[in-house]
DNA sequence: AGCACGCCGACT
DNA sequence: GTCGGCGTGCTC
């Protein structure tokens, strides 16, 4: 061993500083290469400290090593997060421009993040015993004895007792205190008893393409499948899957966060024939921690999550599943700010793996790679099952009085379709009952005081709410600058318009849904079910854009179509062409065709007008294009350099030291300091600087080299900032 | 991010 | 005379 230079643990640490920090072996012990991936516990700062970091090296010390501090505890025999997974996440740090250790606390659940064994995950299963056997004939009818008969058929894994016969835990208990039945560990790979499986039905002349392309290759490739509402994206992931699955290899699908219901956990299920794992944030920390686990040994096949599910060791991949990759929510927008998507990418790359992207809308990013010859690409033209596109037309609201938001047309629209029996969706992506407080004599409006925003009217009109800081005022009696009593709400969020379609409309069944009337993920299907089938209104926002199919829905209507046309965001036209596909997909999907009712005082913009002629793909190419000409993305790179402080003055000291330091370079051009859309928020001034480049390479070399010089900056500890690689929102 | 150390205001 | 404000410096 060389003077000086001992062999050290390199540990990342969920700190937010750039570097890992080196170990010396524990007091009585030896390292070696076998420590890589490893969980330590580590002793760490002044007084006694202690973390939970991973060994991501193992080596020479860096530097000349007069006081290293010797770990305290190796938390793993065998490596938690080594190979691709850690590989990628390296990958991820370089690219986001984060720390290691945080992209390691961001991959790990909680209770592993906390220095946790990883968790059992053996699955139980239940069986009779010798006497059991015997006593099944014997004694009362009742629950305990039908559980016993059940068993006789064969042992019966846990999940299958939850769901076949919930609250079965109670009677096996005393099934089992009577020596009749025993518990016993089962082979987690093939369990005792997965259920029925539903058949497949005959794959469409589309999907039997895109199936093709996934088998033609070997190895990494990417495909983009576009396909509208009901063209059966979903049967192409769960035929892709289960070939899969037949070669013994592991499964991911990425979706949306408001995607993963237990619908569509049943859906695999039923068709997979095996157990699938679910991971999103309603789990608890045990559950994503069990998932992970299950994974990380091969022993769970097929994983179902939203975007931090990306981080899921898969050391038997065969597939990953991205769907509706155009998503906003595989952004995450705090803390590490990387993309589900993205990441999706680099880990099939690394694995050696096929991604799957699905979408009916992609986003331009995932449409260029695919025009570029990058990504494979199949369209799924026709809704299966023969069913027609939703006829879209569009009101032309100028000159005409509006009632509560609605023109009389829409109105009569509803009537006719309720008459029919059917039912109808009016869409507002602003929830409330008005976003704007007006005074008709001075022109005073209510605004929050701690953001540059105005108050949403709510409670009928009786209480002012901001979206943004959550503060809530009543609504004042009289104007506040003029005395005026001609205070009057202006404009229709959700709850005005449920207010006044129940006025039109007084026995017809109404339904709100927005995120006053549905906190919780499951409480949407339930909502749903109570509707049922009947003629009734759905008004809602978002939360209505997708997920559970409503086979009686014929009209859907969208209020609010102008604020999306005129936005300042350079997204906001792929956003609102994807946000009104998704809605108009609601519509008419079983034989029946639907109608789709747009409202504007603009019917001539060309964003409508190339929608209604051309669909989204004739959108997305004039977007594309539009795109190129500005030198946007996907033509162009950007990263995002936020910050925010209770004064405006060391915002804007920060961001000019920030752009002072940024030396002028080659490719990369720095605008700024520049407000970001709302420069006080929760009562924070906020501001940004954006870099933009038209390669990669000389981005990230600007990167590498500014932000150490940004950490020293004294102005930038008297401001909370941030880099946001790829932003998807400019603020 | 924590956490400790360090120099200046209103309290027992 | 002390308790405590958060500025600043450091963490293998």
């Amino acid at each position: 061993m060389p003077e000086g230079l001992p062999t050290v643990l390199r540990v990342a640490l969920p700190i937010p500083l750039p570097q890992c920090f080196d170990y010396l072996p524990p007091k009585d012990g030896r390292i070696g290469p076998d420590w890589l991936g490893c969980r330590v516990r580590v002793p760490f700062g002044r007084g006694d400290g202690e973390r939970v970091g991973l060994v991501v090296d193992v080596g020479p010390a860096g530097h000349q090593a007069t006081d290293l501090r010797p770990v305290l505890d190796r938390l793993d025999a065998e490596p938690l997060l080594a190979g691709e997974l850690l590989d990628s996440l390296r990958w991820a740090a370089g690219y986001y421009h984060a720390p290691l250790g945080e992209l390691v606390a961001t991959a790990l659940p909680a209770p592993l993040r906390a220095g946790q064994p990883l968790p059992d995950t053996a699955v139980h299963a239940w069986q009779t015993t010798t006497g059991g056997r015997a006593a099944a004939d014997a004694g009362r009818d009742g629950r305990p004895r039908r559980l016993l008969r059940l068993l006789l058929a064969g042992p019966r894994d846990e999940t299958w007792l939850d769901q076949a016969e919930p609250g079965w835990r109670e009677p096996m208990r005393r099934l089992q205190a009577r020596g009749l039945v025993e518990r016993i560990r089962c082979d987690p790979v093939s369990p005792a008893a997965s259920g029925p499986t539903a058949p497949a039905p005959e794959p469409t002349p589309g999907q039997a393409e895109a199936l093709a392309v996934l088998r033609a290759g070997e190895g990494f490739r990417a495909l983009l499948l576009e396909g509208v509402t009901g063209s059966g994206k979903t049967e192409v992931y769960l035929r892709a899957i289960a070939e899969v699955l037949a070669q013994g290899r592991q499964a991911l699908v990425l979706v949306p966060e408001i995607g993963l219901t237990p619908q569509t956990l049943a859906r695999f299920r039923t068709r997979l024939g095996v157990p699938v794992l679910a991971m999103h944030s309603g789990l608890a920390d045990g559950e994503r921690a069990r998932a992970w686990a299950a994974m990380a040994r091969g022993e769970g096949r097929v994983l179902v999550g939203t975007r931090s599910a990306v981080f899921c060791p898969l050391p038997r991949a065969g597939l990953i599943v991205v769907d509706e990759e155009h998503d906003a929510s595989y952004k995450q927008q705090d803390g590490v700010r990387y993309h589900a998507r993205d990441l999706a990418l680099v880990r099939a790359r690394a694995l050696g793996v096929p991604v799957l992207l699905g979408s009916a809308t992609p986003s331009l990013e995932s449409l260029q790679n695919a025009l570029a010859g990058r990504y494979g690409h199949v369209r799924l033209a026709q809704r299966a099952g023969g069913a027609r596109p939703p006829v879209v037309r569009v009101l032309d609201l100028r000159r005409r009085p509006l009632r509560d938001g609605l023109c009389e047309e829409a109105l009569q629209a509803i009537g006719t379709c309720l008459e029919r029996g059917e039912q109808a969706l009016v869409f507002r992506n602003r929830r409330g009952y008005a976003p704007v407080l007006l005074c008709h004599d001075c022109g005073w409006s209510a605004r929050c005081a701690r953001c540059d925003s105005a108050m949403t009217v709510h409670a009928g009109g009786r209480r002012l709410v901001c979206h943004h800081c959550g503060a809530r005022a009543p609504v004042p009696n009289a104007c506040p600058d003029c005395a005026s009593l001609g205070l009057q709400p202006q404009g229709a969020g959700t709850e005005r318009l449920e207010q006044a379609l129940a006025e039109r409309f007084p026995t017809a069944r109404l339904l709100r849904v927005d995120r006053e009337t549905t906190r919780r993920r499951d409480a949407l299907e339930k909502h749903l079910a109570s509707l049922g089938n009947g003629p009734g209104i759905l008004v809602g926002t978002q939360m209505l854009a997708k997920g559970h199919d409503l086979p009686n829905l014929s009209l859907v209507v969208v209020v609010g179509v102008d604020e999306g046309l005129y936005s300042a965001d350079f997204r906001a036209g792929e956003k609102l062409a994807q946000l009104l596909i998704q809605v108009a997909g609601r519509a008419g999907r079983a034989s029946k065709p639907g109608q789709v009712l747009l409202q504007t005082h603009h019917p001539g913009h060309p964003l409508l007008t190339t929608l209604l002629a051309g669909g989204y793909p004739a959108v997305a190419a004039l977007a594309l294009a539009e795109r190129e000409a500005a030198h946007f993305p996907p033509f162009a790179h950007l990263a995002l350099l936020r910050a925010e402080a209770d004064h405006e003055a060391a915002v804007q000291s920060f961001l000019q030291e920030a752009h002072r330091l940024f030396e002028a370079r080659e490719g990369v051009i720095a605008n700024g300091p520049m407000p970001a859309p709302m420069p006080r928020r929760a009562g924070k001034a906020r501001g940004q600087l954006l870099l933009e480049a038209a390669r990669r390479g000389p981005l990230h070399a600007a990167l590498r080299d500014w932000l150490p010089a940004l950490r020293a900056l004294k102005s930038a500890r008297r401001v909370r900032w941030s880099l946001d690689v790829d932003p998807i929102d400019l603020y």
